[in-house]
DNA sequence: ACCTGAACACCGTTCAAGT
DNA sequence: ACCTGAACACCGTTCAAGT
């Protein structure tokens, strides 16, 4: 075999999830395997195995990434003097643009499942619950009286929501006339949703 | 072979769809296949491409009577002399306990895709907009004035989050604190929407 | 010690051959 | 005419054998 000794496991790893991220920037998860993706960085479908246990822990890896990437960019993106109503459709259409650009990336994200069920890793909690915090923070900032349980409840109720509205839009099953566009249907979630709730 | 003749393409249909929902009352998709479908109701894999046209065929029409179900239930559970906000929460809670008592035909509506993209088909879009006319009935009560284009993006709005909390709870993505349940999620994301919603 | 070719137990689909 | 066994081109994973 032509390749052995010429990379470290670890080069190995970044070769593998850069040309999985390249594919996933053409099509579905679907069109690819492991038999493919080995081959397309010259080495054996074993040798991924042994690097990163299996495929399904090949493509937990890849998710790891996405949210370190969408979380990289709700947070630069994220304006500093604007009024918490705007951060949170700021944060909202910056989730919807990310999903659109990476669109099998982020349906991976969602729809890969470890197949004992087994509970996501803590790692990738915390990714999450960062990501949280930024749309708790603005919602502290509109009624600082609440509860930490009231600001997480909304805070996921919020970021759910918008999920949902992107999950449909992008896979095209809400069946609306042409002139509903998703981003007036995220504007609409934010402002009834925010106006109510700061009311209390 | 011996079932040659035994029934009808019909026949075989039913068959094939009714083992396939009570496999998927207990695991996913991902631990059924053709062959063992085609098994299992005692014919071989090539009959069911037959009959179907691909196992993608097969799998759309499951989706269908997931549908087929789904419209019943909602419509049935749904209350004649509720005020419209009480039938927007008894709607969205309705939907969640589809989903959860059918975790995965529900998945499979979802995540399921055709390979090429291709649009889906029209006796699935007028099975949707039946679910949809529900919603946009109820807001229809609650503000008589608003305009169709105006229910139409509410209603889509209003389902695309039901729908996005009910996805994450049941995949155990939201990660809150285990004293933040999905129903309250549910009731904050119509109370709020909607009260700010009729205000116009 | 590290890597992988070959084998294993699958998969959806096709079609020539059988009834 | 209808059906399907066998073949085809795959798949993820394992492990004995090679370097």
């Amino acid at each position: 075999m032509a390749r052995r000794n010429d990379h470290t496991h670890e080069q190995i790893r970044q070769l593998a999830l850069a040309r999985l991220g390249e594919h996933l920037s053409n099509g579905p998860l679907a069109n690819m395997s492991l038999r493919k993706l080995a081959q397309a960085i010259g080495y054996s479908p074993a040798t991924l195995i042994n690097v990163f246990g299996s495929y399904d822990q090949l493509l937990l890896s890849a998710n790891a990434d996405t949210l370190d990437q969408l979380a990289a960019r709700l947070i630069e993106q994220q304006p500093q003097h604007a009024t918490p109503q705007q951060q949170l459709l700021s944060f909202a259409e910056t989730y919807l643009q990310f999903a659109r650009q990476h669109r099998y990336r982020w349906q991976l994200l969602f729809e890969h499942r470890l197949p004992d069920e087994e509970a996501v890793p803590d790692w990738q909690q915390q990714r999450i619950n960062r990501l949280f915090a930024v749309i708790e923070s603005a919602l502290a900032q509109l009624v600082p009286t609440q509860t930490a349980q009231q600001l997480q409840l909304a805070a996921r109720t919020i970021w759910a929501s918008v999920h949902g509205i992107c999950a449909l839009a992008l896979d095209d099953k809400l069946f609306a006339s042409s002139d509903i566009r998703v981003e007036n249907m995220i504007a609409s979630l934010i402002r009834h949703y925010v106006s109510d709730w700061q009311q209390q």
